[in-house]
DNA sequence: GTCGCTGCAAAACGTTTGCATTTAG
DNA sequence: CTAAATGCAAACGTTTTGCAGCGAC
């Protein structure tokens, strides 16, 4: 139950087929729909398990284009964690996250420090880059694993 | 010609796996002689290519192998920056060091900046988390490639 | 001589695609 | 009707492993 619009990500979506000339399809209204509720970072084998809870008819490359589509969207963001599995994550618009990940029961945190981005978008323009994204992911053991 | 003890990794090596009761082997060391005078981050196809410069013989799995060894010692560290390939560097010890990578051309920028370091620590800290180790990788444009 | 290591080839793994069929527009 | 989307299964690229023979100790 995340607290998220998701009739606007709906409509966002819709004017992205639109505009591309896609098609609205049952597939991928329901891959979509089902996305769009979920929190946290989703593998394909994920979504497709949520997917067939609803239509087992679905297949593993529909979920797999329809990510891709939401991807491409700016809808979704794809993130590796080092398994070599995709993951999928509800793009809130403004929303920027960095992730704090437990080493022993992978649990996630997400952050968001404004003054490390700050000192990041400054290192690298110092360098000549034009900083377009950036991953920063912070592994380490949390205070309930410790505690055990 | 990087600047760096390869007799110390060496020796470390040789501890390691005397520690462990492994064999050292002329793969092996042929393996890792050639990966400590090595710059920059290598897949095990290019160190494949490199360690076949000098013996043909020696195969992928070969590789492999003591590249996870590597790992395992602390000697190297695994780098994944996106495409499905891994990396391997050398993990010079005390050096620590983060990406800057250019989205045309592939460039990469290592860096190391302690006040980010520190944040990032506290930021760890205030969540409760003990810091174990995180991957910091900034993508984005670099000067040459925004001038074409 | 033992048991770990090598090289090969094959399996495993997740991702991506070709294609015949279905379906939105 | 047409072209795009689906579901299947097969192809892909990379990583990982089983195993027979080889070699360090």
């Amino acid at each position: 139950m995340p607290n998220r619009n998701t009739e606007d990500l709906k409509s966002r979506l819709v004017e992205y087929m639109d505009r591309e000339g896609l098609r609205s399809t049952a597939q991928r209204r329901l891959v979509s729909d089902v996305f769009f509720k979920s929190v946290g970072h989703l593998s394909i084998e994920d979504m497709l398990e949520k997917v067939r809870a609803i239509d087992q008819g679905v297949g593993y490359a529909t979920v797999y284009r329809t990510l891709k589509l939401l991807k491409d969207s700016g809808l979704a963001f794809e993130r590796h964690f080092g398994d070599g599995v995709s993951r999928y994550e509800v793009a809130d618009e403004g929303e920027h996250h960095d992730h704090l990940i437990c080493q022993t029961c992978s649990k996630i945190v997400e952050f968001e420090d404004d003054e490390i981005e700050r000192l990041q978008e400054a290192l690298a323009r110092s360098h000549g880059f034009e900083l377009r994204r950036h991953k920063h992911e912070l592994y380490g053991i949390c205070a309930d694993c410790r505690a055990k």
